[in-house]
DNA sequence: AATATTTTGTTATAATATAACATTACCTTC
DNA sequence: GAAGGTAATGTTATATTATAACAAAATATT
């Protein structure tokens, strides 16, 4: 009998467990380093559990990191993200601005592009690193 | 005597003009190959330059391709940019949708981030790739 | 010319990511 | 429960992206 939304594979779970541990997102590399004691040994292993948690929504890559984050909440659209980056310390938060929010996702055609996802990447200087 | 703007150095001026005569972003290692019966002959060469060029705001990273683009016109705020990338061929083009473009310019505040910049990127398919 | 500064050149290596193939687990269906 | 298929995992090697560290040359300043 088969599942209609498949379960996470142990891999795909190892890696998402420290993930959503990490209070920043994580790198690649970190994440094969931290789980290597739970049997996670090279590379392949590692991004190909964050392909796959990346494609049903449970991690974002925060691009001008090369680093992951775990979904702060459902996702409901998984294909626009929008995070705030402290440029200090690389605190990362998943930003729910509903305004914005809906204001991308009606942009339905951009330079004859019709639009299927965005990705939003705000940076600043947070409370703590400001002091 | 000193000027206030600095010119461009000579290996700035070769990476930016390859950069620009590209119709497409183009990745670090294809400028540098592109560019090396001018010279540059090591990774160093070109990411240096492209540094420069991203400082002064001649050209801009398309972070979810690794690739650089050459600004498209004056740039205004290099701190804010808008990219709408053709997920089937990478074409890309920096947009000027001013309502969007002071919509994020007025964020001031984001969970607690006094923002100074952003990077959006917009994904879809263009024209061409849909037919 | 002497000195400082910036730019360039060079070697080596770090960090990020994927290709390709081997092996194991796990379902089915007979 | 054996045979065969599919999905997941393991493994090796290598491709791609980026920077550190130092040497040499060019340029500017005194």
């Amino acid at each position: 009998m088969k599942d209609k939304k498949k379960e996470l594979t142990k891999n795909q779970k190892i890696v998402l467990d420290f993930i959503q541990k990490s209070n920043k997102p994580v790198k690649a590399y970190s994440i094969l380093s931290n789980v290597s004691k739970k049997g996670l040994k090279a590379p392949p292993q590692v991004y190909r559990a964050l392909e796959k948690l990346m494609e049903v929504g449970e991690i974002h890559k925060i691009e001008s990191l090369n680093s992951f984050v775990a979904c702060n909440s459902k996702c409901i659209e998984p294909n626009g993200t929008i995070f705030s980056i402290c440029k200090s310390c690389d605190q990362t938060k998943e930003v729910s601005n509903t305004e914005l929010f809906k204001f991308l996702s009606d942009i339905k055609d951009m330079n004859g592009i019709e639009l299927s996802g965005y990705n939003l990447e705000l940076f600043g200087t947070c409370k703590t690193c400001k002091t």
